[in-house]
DNA sequence: CGGGGGCGTCAAGATCCCGTAAAGCGGCCC
DNA sequence: GGGCCGCTTTACGGGATCTTGACGCCCCCG
């Protein structure tokens, strides 16, 4: 779900873009003046920021710089002014594209989706690797490296691993781990989970016997430690 | 100094973004027709692309298309057409902004510096050519050597070899493939992969029954190694 | 002190998955 | 119309993986 933070004064584009976002899957917040909008950029993160620039307390070109300033989140702007120093001065400030009003809603859409899309991209450069002082897992790419040698696990190995890891740190259940991993029939076939936990543990921890990083926590269920 | 490669077949147009681009420092390559573009794209790895849609051999969004496999430069999109479905295609495959002709150079020239700021961001490092020591892929000129004599894949031997290769490193899910390949309705179909996988590794590895670029993770999927 | 539940370990059989070869089939070009 | 090329389908041996059962340990509790 993405969200997208709709910056405008005059109510009746605000509705317009709230529907047609909300409707298309958009998680939609609106900011009807500039504060407001810098307020909720840090409050909710959004992924991508519409803003119109004829705001009533301060100059958009202000709250563009605002945004700058700490967020790296694609911004379009919205504007009647057809002028192109106008166009000039907002791209320049930082915005990701300009489009002015009246607009088509389709465009409009496709230009917001090309934002999003590179602004996914942009800090995607760093996989999510965890790593701990005996092993190192990469969820992206499903591979497990114990020294520099690459380890192979089986399909619910990693299932169970990959369920771990995603919640290091936390305690997972044995029927949540279950369900995950076999399904839900199997919500009660907590053998299975001691056989592969010993498998993991025999791949990767240092001394198996000794766990460090693959915790087991009597009655309940499991935990990831890095 | 930022790479900018320029596609367009009208002479007047290309001579106008050249002047106007080198004078503001940007080293300017250029290309007139969708083949030498997608040559020039890999060979110079530009910062950034403008691209015409009105090409004389290939349809612009193939050339975006041909683009996107292996580049994440921002590609920002010439066209004297202004209907919106037009902006819509463009933009959905993969265009990152969409200026209809005429334009101002002003305006042009803060989208294009906005598309170079943007994608500073993320740095390419996708290269279109992939080499192990066994064989090489070019994934711009869809073209695979062993030794140095090219080796001739069908569209479906590409099509899997491609999706590999672009993942390379990261484990490929049969189903994904299949999806990708074939099409959603094959997502069960993982007899093909087995097949194919064969016929690629008959075609590219050194010693076919012991393979060491293309790996198979039983139960899981596919993997393609350096 | 004895019993029981939960856990870890091991190993063997069943099952599923993979690699390989080869044949059938349809489309395309000459 | 014939031949070639590529896609699909079948069959089967061999290997990897999952399941299952047996056993011993530890800790808690009666």
């Amino acid at each position: 779900m993405t969200r997208v933070l709709v910056i405008d004064d005059e109510p009746q584009i605000l509705r317009a873009l709230r529907i047609n976002l909300s409707v298309r899957g958009y998680e939609v917040t609106t900011a009807s003046s500039g504060g407001a909008a810098l307020r909720a950029a840090a409050e909710r993160h959004p992924e991508v920021i519409v803003l119109d620039l004829g705001l009533p307390d301060m100059d958009g070109i202000e709250v563009l710089a605002g945004l700058r300033g700490w967020s790296s989140a694609p911004v379009i702007v919205l504007s009647a002014r057809t002028d192109s120093a106008d166009k000039v001065a907002a791209l320049d400030a930082g915005a990701d594209d300009y489009v002015t009003k009246p607009f088509g809603m389709d465009e409009f859409l496709a230009r917001l989706r090309a934002a999003v899309r590179r602004g996914a991209a942009a800090p995607d450069t760093a996989d999510p690797v965890v790593v701990t002082d005996s092993f190192t897992v990469d969820l992206a790419a499903k591979k497990v490296t114990k020294g520099d040698a690459e380890v192979h696990l089986t399909p619910t190995e990693w299932g169970m691993l990959e369920m771990l890891v995603r919640n290091k740190g936390k305690l997972v259940g044995q029927k949540e781990l279950l369900r995950e991993v076999w399904g839900p029939a199997y919500a009660t076939e907590t053998h299975y989970l001691r056989v592969y936990l010993a498998q993991l543990r025999r791949k990767l921890e240092d001394d198996p016997s000794t766990p460090r990083h693959l915790i087991t926590e009597a009655g309940m269920g499991y935990r990831f430690q890095e």
